[in-house]
DNA sequence: ATGAAAGCGCTAACAG
DNA sequence: CTGTTAGCGCTTTCAT
C-alpha cells in the first residue's frame, strides 16, 4: 500500500515495479528481452511473432506470474468487454435465472456480466446503475427495477440498455419479456378445462407486469363466458400479498373453487392462507400460480404454474446488447416470448357441488 | 440554457471529443475555461478552490452530463475501490443474504461490491476469480466457492481473500462462518428438550460444514445420554438428498420421533418424503433445519431450524477485508459466529410411545 | 517481425 | 489557489 521504496524520480529503464504486487507487461518483456508491443502481440495471440520470441515471452509471463491489467487495457481499449447486471433483488428467484442465461450468453460472447444489485430501493439501483455506468461497462441490462423511467432514460442516454423480464415502451431501451396476458389466459384455460367455473384473481398489485395477467384473467374469463364470475381480489407479488389476497376474497363470502395468484411466491402464501381457512388443495380448491420458479417446483409445494422462459430471456437480452455493440443497430426491438402451463399438484378438478351451495348461477351469499 | 462557447472546437453540447460518446474532465475543462487538475479538485470535493470556479466546473459537469471515468481513476490510483465477490451459486438463498451484508457493509465504507457468479462449477468458478482479478478489484470475498484449494490460494497471492461462511485453515486467507457443530448441538438439544430421545441426523455429505454438523450432533447425542439412539443417515445440501435421506432412514425400519436435517432445502425435501411415507410433522415426527433461509420462514413451510446470522457473517467478511487493505494487517483471521434456534411449527413433542413400539424410556443416567 | 512513440482519462506532485 | 507535468499499464499506429 505505501510506496516506501523510491520517490517519483525519472524513470530509468530499471526493473523496480511491483509497486502493486502485480507484474506489468514490461516486466514480462524485460525478462523475455523484447519490447512491451511484442508482449502485447504474443499475449494477444497474434500470428506474426517469430515461434521464438513468442515462447520466450510466453514463459517469461508464467514464470512472472503475469495476469493482464483490464483496467488499463479497458482505458486504451475504450470498451470494457463487461456487460452490466442491475439485479434488482438477489432474492428473487426468478431474476436469478435469468442471470443465469445472460451470464452463459455473454460468456459464449467473450463478454463478462457483472452484477450490481440494488436491494429493491430506487435510490440503491440507481447507484447500481451508476457504479456500472462509471466503470464504463459496454452495456447494461436492467432486470427487475423499480426505479423510476427517468433513470432507465437517463441510463440509456449513456450506453444500450435493456429492460429484462420487463417491456419497454421507449425507442431507445431495448426489452425482452413474455407475455402475461397470453400466460394469464393459460392459468384460465387449463382451470376451465379441469372443469372449473368459479376462478378467482389474486393480482399483482402495482407490480410489473400484474395489469397484464389481470387483463389476461378477465379476457379469458370473458372467453369463456365467465365474464359474471371473474373477482379480482388486490393482492402483490409478495408470500404476504397472497395471504391476504385469499383472506379478502374469502371475506366478501365467495367461494371460488379456484384461483390463479399474480406469482409463485404470492400463490405459495395463498395456499398458506387456503390451509389456514380449512381448504384443502387441490381437493376444495386450485391454485395456480405464475413464473415457475424453483419454488414452485419443490415437492413440499409443487405448484401448478405459468412458466416464463427465464434462462432464454436472460440469453436474448444478452444478445439484443450486442446487436447494438457489434452490430450497430439502433432502432428499437421489444422482444415477446411464449409462457407456457406447468401442471403439478395443486391444481384437479372441482369438488363436487355441497348441497345446498349456490344455486346455479352466480348468484351469492 | 446552452451557451455556445466559444472554445476551439467546433463542438458543444455532449462535449466535443464524443469518441466514445462520453464527455471526459478536459471537457469541462474547457466548458468551464480552467484547467484540467482544478476540475480533478473540484469533483473531488477539495476546500481550497475558490468558490466562484468551483461552481463553474459543476456546472459544466452538469451541462455535460459529465460521469467520472473509474476506469482511468483506477488505473492511476491503483486501487479501484471495488470488491468482488465471486458467489458460487446464485440460487442459494442463503448466500445471497450473506451478499446483502457485503453490500450493505461496502457501500458504508465507500466500496463497491461487484458479483460474478461461478454456477457451482470450479471451472467457472476460476474463471471468475480470474476476471474479477484481471479487473484488479482491491479484494476479494470467496461466497460457498467449490474450486480446489490451490485456486484459493492462488488469488489469494496476487489480493485480499476472504472465505465466507466457510472456515479457512490457511494463513494467507481470512474467513467467516458461524460454528455448526455448535449449531447441530442446539438442535439436539432443542429436540431433547422437547421430550425427543430418538432423534436422526441426515446428513450434508460432502458439503462444506457437513461433517462439523454431523460431529456436533453426535456430540450433543452422547451429552445427552442418547449415544446408542444416535444415527445417521446419508444425504447432501439437495431437496432430493434430503428426501433420500429420509427414505433410506425408513428403509432400515427405524422410525424416530424427530429428525435433524442438514440444511434447510434438505430439509423441505425431508419434509415431503415424510408426507410421502404417510408420516405427519410435528405430529408424528419433528423436524429441525440449518441456515433459517428464507424457505424455512414460509407459511406453507415453517420449519424449525438453526439461524446463522447472514448479515453479519457478510459484514464481518468486509471488514476483514478492509484490515488488510486499509489497516495493513497481515496475520491471518478466522472469525467464528455464533448460530441460534429459531422455532417454528415442524418441531413438538414426540407422539405418546404407540404399544408394542420399542421398549420403555431408555431412563436417562 | 519488432520497436518507438503517442496516448486513453484521470490523479498527484510540484511549481508559480 | 491554480496550472503544468508526469505518468498508471496497455494498445496501436508507424517506422524500421
Amino acid at each position: 500500500m505505501t510506496p516506501t521504496e523510491g520517490g517519483s524520480g525519472p524513470r530509468s529503464g530499471g526493473g523496480d515495479r511491483g509497486r502493486t504486487g502485480h507484474p506489468t507487461i514490461l516486466d514480462v518483456a524485460e525478462r523475455a528481452g523484447v519490447s512491451k508491443s511484442l508482449v502485447s502481440l504474443v499475449l494477444r495471440g497474434s500470428d506474426r511473432v517469430r515461434e521464438e520470441k513468442r515462447m520466450a515471452v510466453l514463459r517469461a509471463a508464467e514464470e512472472l506470474g503475469y495476469r493482464p491489467n483490464a483496467v488499463a487495457r479497458s482505458l486504451v481499449r475504450r470498451r470494457t468487454n463487461v456487460i452490466g447486471v442491475m439485479l434488482s433483488d438477489l432474492h428473487n428467484l426468478f431474476f436469478v435465472e435469468v442471470v443465469d442465461g445472460i451470464e452463459a450468453e455473454a460468456l459464449s460472447a467473450q463478454y463478462r456480466a457483472l452484477i450490481n444489485t440494488g436491494s429493491r430501493l430506487p435510490e440503491r439501483e440507481w447507484e447500481a446503475i451508476e457504479t456500472l455506468l462509471q466503470l464504463r461497462t459496454d452495456g447494461m441490462i436492467l432486470a427487475g427495477p423499480v426505479l423510476p423511467a427517468r433513470r432507465i432514460l437517463a441510463a440509456a442516454a449513456a450506453v444500450p440498455v435493456v429492460l429484462a423480464a420487463r417491456a419497454s415502451r421507449w425507442a431507445s431501451v431495448d426489452s425482452v419479456a413474455n407475455d402475461d396476458r397470453a400466460g394469464a389466459r393459460l392459468a384460465v384455460d387449463h382451470l376451465v378445462s379441469l372443469g372449473h367455473r368459479d376462478i378467482a384473481h389474486v393480482d399483482g398489485g402495482p407490480g410489473a407486469g400484474a395489469s397484464a395477467r389481470r387483463t389476461g384473467y378477465l379476457d379469458a374469463m370473458r372467453h369463456h363466458g365467465l365474464g359474471a364470475e371473474a373477482v379480482v381480489a388486490h393482492g402483490d407479488f409478495t408470500e404476504e400479498g397472497g395471504a391476504d389476497g385469499i383472506d379478502r376474497l374469502l371475506a366478501t363470502g365467495r367461494r371460488p373453487t379456484a384461483v390463479f395468484v399474480s406469482n409463485d411466491l404470492a400463490a405459495v402464501g395463498a395456499l398458506h392462507a387456503l390451509e389456514q381457512h380449512g381448504l384443502r388443495v387441490p381437493q376444495d380448491i386450485s391454485v395456480v400460480g405464475y413464473d415457475n420458479t424453483s419454488l414452485a417446483a419443490l415437492g413440499h409445494i409443487s405448484l401448478s404454474t405459468i412458466d416464463q422462459p427465464r434462462r432464454q430471456i436472460g440469453a436474448i437480452a444478452v444478445r439484443l446488447l450486442l446487436e447494438r455493440l457489434e452490430e450497430g443497430r439502433r432502432r428499437a426491438r421489444h422482444v415477446i416470448v411464449p409462457p407456457s402451463l406447468v401442471v403439478r399438484r395443486t391444481t384437479a378438478p372441482p369438488p363436487r357441488p355441497r348441497p345446498g351451495s349456490r344455486g346455479r348461477r352466480a348468484s351469492s351469499s
